[in-house]
DNA sequence: CAAGTAATCAATCATTAGTTTAAATACTTG
DNA sequence: CAAGTATTTAAACTAATGATTGATTACTTG
């Protein structure tokens, strides 16, 4: 083997790892599965496409090495392969953040339309997160709250939010949080505790964030 | 915008990043833009490659904003965005190593066929050339070796090395070391040097992952 | 074991990406 | 300003990818 041919062998499976990170749809599903593990339905689901589509994306991931599947009776659940995998996702979407300006411009231009413009910056509503001094929401579906959540996060999924409104506080802050900063759960959240009179305002890391920054996290409620 | 066309959006640009790293070539060349400033031609020379790809490629890489180019006169030259685009293709790089066990067995065998395997570890002898025990051969081109060199290196490009074999010990260990572990320089180096007699190994790592490991650098002899 | 559900596979099609070759552009130097 | 060099662009072709649809497999449950 010339030296040629070798690195040509080794820059070829550095972009079996490239390719599996080219599709947008994977991409989503990767950010989705740091929540926790998934079915292929339930992740069809989450990213709007059939499940003959999910199933296809997720063999590419898996042939990557990047998610692991179980069979689970009549179910196939999808994991990451470790939590470097998570961790990398995290540092991909920190360098697409960094380099394509297109991203903020395009989650401005969401959030305008929206009521959910912050009063306060990120950096303080996470000190106020930290200390306690704000009731923090999780409103993402049950399982993942109970895969890991904010210590002292109350679980109320967004689904549920309207009909619970009741057993939250008016004179305290809600800061409501979801999976990150492109998760739009959280928005939603907000405007709907505004509506009703509540100050609320949006957390925009999820708990991936929250573990790489070093954070502890509570596990069962 | 509702929130499906906006989680499009923001995916398709993750996916540009994704896209960029989806070819081989492509991650070769950033590979050896991480050593310092090219122009479009040594690029293509080093990575195999046509003028015409190579500038191709680079317009890809541009696109997603991980380099930058900069006209001096008749050439163009090329250079890494940021020294985040550098540490990213480094976590790629050990992602990719730790989930593709074929990387491993590719460059077992390539080094099978060459008689370079080591007597000690990558780590004593990271030690052996952090202490200054052993002399430390940088074989790049004199060029990268001026970009920043571990200190204490003495710059001796593979092209020659046979010329300068006297200014080597016999006594010492002469420990080489080249662009990272998927540059074979070194291993040519090693080749050289213990066929006239003297004791050599290779340091697989190269200089980003040297200053990835939070180690100095040295810019000038 | 038949019916039902979750997931995968296979075939097709439209789109995109990569390579090659040749031509065009941009700049320098005599 | 003509000749030469470095780079980019364009056109043509081939290969690959992703979405869609329908069929198939694997498993559970009545």
């Amino acid at each position: 083997m010339d030296s040629r041919a070798f690195k040509d062998q080794i820059y070829e499976q550095f972009g079996r790892l490239g390719k599996s990170l080219a599709s947008p749809k994977r991409l989503e599903m990767l950010d989705v599965l740091c929540q926790g593990p998934r079915t292929v339905e339930s992740l069809a689901v989450a990213t709007s496409q059939t499940l003959a589509n999910a199933s296809q994306h997720l063999k590419v991931l898996r042939a990557a090495r990047l998610v692991e599947a179980e069979k689970q009776g009549l179910h196939v659940t999808y994991r990451l392969a470790g939590t470097e995998v998570c961790d990398f996702f995290l540092a991909f979407r920190h360098l697409a953040e960094s380099r394509l300006a297109e991203i903020e411009r395009t989650t401005r231009l969401f959030l305008d339309g929206k009521n959910v413009l912050e009063a306060v910056d990120q950096a303080t509503l996470l000190k106020r997160v930290r200390s306690g001094e704000a009731l923090v929401l999780d409103v993402r579906p049950e399982q993942e709250y109970r895969n890991g959540h904010i210590p002292g996060a109350l679980s109320v999924p967004l689904a549920e939010l309207e009909q619970r409104l009741a057993e939250l506080p008016r004179d305290r802050q809600v800061v409501a949080y979801c999976r990150g900063p492109y998760c739009v759960m959280a928005v939603e959240a907000v405007e709907i505790l505004r509506r009703h009179g509540h100050k609320a305002a949006r957390l925009e890391i999820g708990v991936p964030d929250w573990r790489a920054l070093g954070l502890p996290l509570e596990s069962q409620p």
